[in-house]
DNA sequence: GCAAAAGTGTTGTGCCTACACCCATGT
DNA sequence: ACATGGGTGTAGGCACAACACTTTTGC
């Protein structure tokens, strides 16, 4: 076998042998994608048809086509399964690859790992899978059981990146509709940091944050359950960090 | 060409067809090897010898093998780059995978960057390239000149993403010899910073940091340069987070 | 009126910045 | 003696956690 170990340069051998003349290694994406619905956090799973795997879940993902990056392939696999036209504005973030020889039986495949976060509109398609024998589903993240490869490990990574990216970025409007008040952006951090916050000091946190909510345009105000006064409507602004951060308190009660 | 974009599952397709008919993607791994010299970031770079950007400089890289991982080949890269023997126990991290079609005007290679923190021992033996025509130098951080390929963006991602990681982690130990004072320890965290720290507020922060260092068992202290009180001598703790962080103050003026 | 949810005020604690000050060593 | 760097003490300030309180709605 020639010996590239010692190369310093980047493929710089490659011009010396058969660009084919090895295994290739196949490039695939894999989506972490997570929505709120009804007070919980849910990812998005696709049920496979085929061996290995066949009949288990796992995370939505795909070839990376020769003309696409990575990036590229992610928010296209996005669109095509969950059915959003408007994919444009989507989340999405690449988390890390894993490359692990054999984690697919078949052939060595690399895969960079994304997570996308979206919030469902209340008249939201289903996702419809992506043809074959394939479903997708929106699963709660504690009952996304064993999942195919190394899937379970893949989501559990994303669902910690997710926990610690809301300390320090604006990342939580993400999982809000357009326009949403400061009571339902604080049920987003309760359901993903599985904690209480108090509200007059969330807040002022939130409002002290340049950047992080602007006043929705309309100065409406919107009944939240029925009962209780009506709330102002804010949207997401223009920040992306968060100086200082919302720290996540020691893990206590759950949120009622 | 067969349609495998519409695929719900990962790869499910490969068994369809011929593993060789396509134009493989190769996969090569990028390492941001950075360390301190004379009070100073440097990174490694190594001199391509070959077309395209022969001449000019790049990071260390090279191939994954069939039967490794990304993480696998960047350490065995770094042990041949540095010349280092005990690798074990250098810090090497994940940074991001770089797919754009193009980055490389060959062939299609994906490439999974890494960033590697380490102390240079004294004696340490001069980085001696991979062989070829390329050598290796360490190389001050600003005057890293236009790089081959993208490595330059990578370069800068690398960097950032070290500043941002001694604020919430024990990172910066790393970049200190087995045993350290706290002056040493504060010079790092101003080195890459850029900033001036004021010594007994962060030497109270370090301490009051469980697990960030621990006192050397010997209970020897050490002469800094000749001058002044003889300093405590610390390890690096177990500790791998810190909390609270310690904040980056707003930039100000630069160290002594 | 009562419950429920939004929004405002206030107070105490604690951390952290900034600076003054002592200690030990080399020249 | 003095310069240099290590180490300790302390006062002021700012931020935040905790909780009391008012406001606006539905029943």
């Amino acid at each position: 076998m020639v010996v590239v170990t010692i190369n310093a340069g980047e493929a710089t051998d490659v011009d010396g042998y058969d660009k084919h003349a090895y295994e290739p290694f196949a490039v695939t994406v894999d989506l972490a994608v997570f929505t709120l619905r009804a007070g919980a956090l849910h990812v998005l799973l696709v049920e496979r048809g085929q061996e290995p795997y066949a009949g288990r879940w796992a995370l939505p993902g795909g070839f990376v086509l020769p003309e696409e990056s990575a990036e590229t392939a992610a928010r296209r696999e996005l669109a095509e399964e969950t059915g959003l036209t408007g994919s444009a504005g989507i989340h999405l973030e690449q988390l890390r690859t894993y490359s692990e020889p054999g984690r697919d039986p078949r052939m060595r495949v690399v895969s960079v790992a994304f997570t996308a976060l979206l919030a469902l509109p209340p008249g939201a398609p289903e996702p419809h899978g992506g043809g074959d024998a394939a479903q997708a589903r929106w699963t709660p993240y504690d009952s996304a059981g064993p999942l195919a490869f190394d899937h379970d490990r893949i989501l559990a990574d994303a669902r910690e990146r997710v926990g610690a990216k809301f300390e320090y970025t604006c990342l939580a409007t993400a999982f809000c509709p357009p326009e949403f008040t400061l009571g339902e952006l604080q049920q987003v951090y309760e359901t993903v940091w599985g904690t209480c916050l108090d509200r007059p000091n969330f807040r002022r946190k939130v409002l002290a944050t340049p950047g992080f909510v602007e006043p929705a345009p309309t100065g409406a105000a919107r009944l939240t359950g029925g009962r209780g006064k009506p709330a102002a409507l804010y949207r997401a602004g223009t920040a992306t960090a968060l100086h200082p951060p919302l720290v996540r308190p020691a893990t206590e009660g759950r949120p009622a």
